[in-house]
DNA sequence: ACTGGCCTAAGTCAATCGACTGAATTACTG
DNA sequence: CAGTAATTCAGTCGATTGACTTAGGCCAGT
């Protein structure tokens, strides 16, 4: 029998990846992406094999995928459930809650320190693989499903500015959370910070953000 | 007479200066920061040496300081004009315009394609350079001013929440920025896209930002 | 118990990196 | 015209990188 006792043998895979992916988003974090190199990371992986990284994600472009691609199911579970909450609603703020909370929730999850929000930010900002994940981002249904939400609420805008205002609210979000993690991580943040209140300023600030006038 | 005619011998180390940081600009929005060496952007300058670099910046952040530098003291020109008009002012957005308006008119003045925002958006993702560069900008005096200006207006919020909307204002000009530029410089920019329009769009979003009611 | 397939370890290779050294070029200065 | 300091060029060093190949270890099913 192979009921409990820990994991059955085929997992080992599946445990050294996981290794992997979370020595990776400590050191992107910590460095940056591409100022890592492969070897480093299977080295702070434990692996003594250089090829760690290539052998079970085939490239690094791979395993930055993979580490999104985690993360983002995880986050999708949770804004299913705001979702159901906002359905229905016209008030902006619901659908903001949608968009917000799930991220903050999920990084409050992760504990203290975390990586992943400066993780992501570091790869919305890098030129290569920047399109890789954000079209990924974008076919996740729970997330298109609170913005066709937060739309039917904001009719009244011209397409474009709805447009250029979700771009922003994703700058945003990634960004704030990025900053606000490392702020934590490295003890240096204000009194009172948690990611609870987090989420509370971003969903005043984005609520007046979609909601401002258009000159 | 060394009059006109270009330039006084001494300039030759100036020229190289802006040469070198124009392609290092210039390849780092491409390829992002730390994906470019020392010798590629020597290289691009049309420098046979491969000590060019250290030799005229001491680093490779030395570099990235005098880059943003540079563009910081041209923005702060900008900057400077628009205080002027705003001076006295109780309207939110006459100071938002502070913020904004020097960044977008800089940029405009670069043409198509331009570099720096995604530059400066990867500056500031960095994990190492962010510091480096953001200290430096929150001492440039029309900056200060600036925010001392909207702080006035806003004196009923919070300390702790305007730091915070301060905070994401950088972010949200900085990478909004960097993404319409990239945009511009691909030529999938949705069409009437401007500079101009891209600072009306986001000083929209920053009023409603920064007069948000909290929660 | 054996065997076959998945996973990890170990070693190698050319290419590239940053830093360093010294010589050649340049254009002002006396 | 020669001297001088600043700038550019050319070559080298050890270290590191990604990609590759081969050998070893481990468990599942039979």
């Amino acid at each position: 029998m192979s009921t409990a006792a820990g994991s059955t043998r085929p997992d080992r895979a599946a445990e050294t990846r996981q290794v992997i992916m979370a020595a990776a988003e400590r050191l992107f974090a910590e460095h940056g992406l591409s100022a890592v190199s492969s070897r480093q990371i299977a080295e702070a992986a434990g692996q003594r094999n250089v090829t760690a990284v290539s052998y079970h994600f085939g490239s690094r472009p791979g395993l930055v995928r993979a580490l999104m691609a985690r993360h983002g199911e995880q986050v999708d579970v949770l804004r299913e459930r705001h979702l159901r909450t906002a359905a229905g609603s016209t008030d902006v703020r619901d659908w903001v809650d949608c968009l917000v909370r799930p991220t903050s929730e999920h990084l409050a999850a992760l504990g203290t320190p975390s990586w992943h929000a400066r993780c992501a930010a570091q790869v919305m900002t890098d030129p290569t693989l920047r399109v890789l994940v954000i079209d990924e981002a974008l076919t996740r249904p729970p997330l298109t499903r609170t913005l066709e939400g937060l739309h039917r609420c904001l009719a009244h805008l011209p397409s474009q500015v709805l447009a250029e205002r979700g771009d922003m609210a994703r700058q945003l979000i990634v960004h704030t959370c990025a900053e606000r993690e490392r702020a934590l991580a490295e003890g240096t943040a204000p009194p009172h910070t948690s990611w609870e209140r987090t989420a509370g300023s971003l969903t005043d600030a984005l609520v007046g953000l979609f909601t401002a006038p258009v000159s």
